[in-house]
DNA sequence: TGTACATCAGTGAACGCGCGTTCACTGATGTAC
DNA sequence: TGTACATCAGTGAACGCGCGTTCACTGATGTAC
């Protein structure tokens, strides 16, 4: 059948959303393409009339879901009382909320080792995704340049994604709270001294 | 055929040793019986005579792995000069060798994201084996209790993992190193104030 | 001491399954005339 | 305005592959007698 015109860009759209979600989930290889179709009550034949292939769609799920994440962070530095923006930022990123829903998360607490293992172009293709969010947070870091917040916002925010994941292995809640207390702690001191 | 009678010990931990590599450098999902077990020049079949599942063989590899890693922070630490243990802890953990060789190196950095998507049961096993690793390390990191100890260096060790994770990500050499100089100076830094 | 049997680490084929990808097809709508 | 044709998003069966796991089998060595 033939649809609206913009029928087709409403369906991709649909699907890079749906895969952004699975992908944080349940990981890249553990969220696969034929589940996505059927969550969208598709069947998985017509995705390629949308992507190349799997990696294509991860490619644009990743830089959809940092640019969600990067929104809250940025609405939650924004809101923050004066001098405050780092305090937000890490407690919004290291929130019970944030810990307990992957799959509209941080993707690079979600996915983070698995992007490291891919072969090198579409790493190089993530990598630049990335580098984007941090550019994107690095104005909510304190530091005297524009470098010296970006290069502080990666070390950041990859430690936050580090301690994030690790608070998700763990299955005591009490426990897991602790973990993103005293990480919450720790990050919102950083280069007080 | 009928072997020495320590054959079979033996046979299990060389699966042991490759199982820990191969997990650590591929993830838990890449990393294949048949191919670990053709590594040892073994066929596959004879797997299950060693291990009733893969996931008992990842928690056992895990285990060994944490404990390689756990090993070397210690040794890092005791050779340190006084007062400086946290710092040569820093600079093993963020280390160029560290980066460049995942496949030897601290399992949460490789195989974090996983560990938390695990079900229930092997995960809390997992959680377990850290746990015992984060108890192992504690000792070195400031604190003015066991606990206070312990609950830093949970944070710190799994903060380090993301960034190591992410620098990994990184394909450019320079800037790989640019992100692990940047975590090392935050890191060594930490509880100074 | 010699012989028949039991053991069991390892073999290699097979099973069943899920996956990424391909492909011939469908049929409502847009377009050419 | 009416009709024949082209388009193409989506369908659903199929392909090929790799994986975890199972299983009947092998054969050198230990053990019972």
């Amino acid at each position: 059948m033939r649809y609206a015109a913009d029928h087709k860009q409403q369906t991709r759209e649909r699907i890079v959303r749906a895969a952004a979600k699975r992908f944080r989930a349940r990981g890249a290889q553990g969220a696969a393409i034929a589940g996505m179709m059927r969550q969208l009550r598709l069947t998985h034949g017509g995705f390629y009339r949308h992507f190349p292939s799997k990696h294509a769609l991860f490619d644009e799920a990743l830089s959809a879901a940092l640019d969600e994440v990067a929104d809250r962070m940025d609405a939650a530095a924004d809101n923050a009382p004066r001098g405050r923006a780092l305090e937000a930022l890490v407690n919004a990123y290291l929130s019970t909320e944030h810990c307990a829903h992957p799959e509209v998360g941080c993707p690079v607490a979600a996915l983070g080792a698995e992007i490291a293992r891919l072969p090198k172009s579409p790493r190089a293709s993530a990598r630049r995704a990335i580098v984007r969010y941090v550019k994107r947070v690095a104005r909510h870091v304190p530091g005297a340049t524009p470098l010296e917040r970006e290069r502080r916002a990666e070390v950041l925010f990859s430690a936050m994604a580090g301690t994030l994941s690790a608070a998700r292995a763990e299955s005591d809640e009490t426990a897991r709270e602790q973990v993103l207390l005293e990480a919450r702690r720790f990050f919102a001191t950083a280069w007080r001294a």
